[in-house]
DNA sequence: ACTATATGGTTGATTGGTGAACTATATAGT
DNA sequence: ACTATATAGTTCACCAATCAACCATATAGT
């Protein structure tokens, strides 16, 4: 089963991440930015926030920005209440290109995974990778 | 559930390669080369046929050899039947190490993953990527 | 108020991976 | 036999990630 873990994980996200890149020129780490940011109501989230949730680091989180601020999709924004935070906000341009490739993506997902699956299948992976995320808070 | 994939994934992975790195030293990949090797009979794999299990490029391949022969667990060797060719050779210290940590590396699984499910959800998550994987064949 | 410590973010050195030449050998077409 | 093409592996130039060192600001202890 691990084995099978493996190849799926590898397969599948090395394809998405094909069919991703392929639509947008990002990267699966990037295309997560904008997802994160565009599920923000404002749009914008503090860089340690945005890192916390990407289990990225730091410096790695730095670059991926400067990366993606060069391309117009997102721009820093110093932030009133701590003088040490820096805002990273997504353009409008930003917004465009994420509502544009998340059906696409979506659809790859679909093609190189789910349909591989019953119904049956899908809601009994998702039930136990469910249980398996929750380990992840007591685990440490 | 595409949401849980990538947590757990991500999470279960990076995990497992920690543990595996503060045992031996070595990468997941590294690791996977060594499995591979010794799960051959005759301890040795060409250098393509490697990468093409590993579905690593070439160049990849080429620096984790250098690296794993530099650390001798694994050396060179040349191909008789085609002068091309050239044998990465599991050494004896590589077969000790692999034999030495793989049993650690089982129970890091089974502590950052399997521990997490019940038996029936391994059972049928086992069955359902077994399905996937399948797919990937058809798929190209 | 003043030093000590913690936090947010960037920078720089090092390491690892990738894809395009490149060399050498093997195979196919005529 | 002879050119053309394909394959095996390495090298090189380039890009991305990481970890520690580093400024700036914020918080706490006294």
């Amino acid at each position: 089963m691990w084995r099978a873990f493996i190849d799926v994980s590898s397969g599948v996200l090395h394809r998405v991440e094909g069919d991703l890149k392929a639509d947008s020129q990002l990267g699966f780490d990037d295309y997560e930015v904008l997802v994160h940011l565009s599920e923000h109501p404002e749009r914008q989230l503090r860089m340690s926030d945005l890192s916390e949730r990407l289990v990225a680091s730091k410096s790695g989180l730095t670059l991926r920005i400067d990366r993606l601020s060069k391309r117009g999709l997102v721009r820093r924004e110093p932030c009133e209440h701590d003088k040490r935070s820096i805002f990273a906000v997504l353009t409008d341009e930003g917004l465009d290109t994420i509502t544009r490739i998340a059906p696409n993506h979506v659809r790859s997902v679909r093609r190189h995974l789910l349909d591989a699956l019953t119904v049956a299948d899908v809601t009994s992976v998702a039930d136990a990778l469910q249980r398996a995320t929750s380990a992840f808070d007591v685990d440490e």
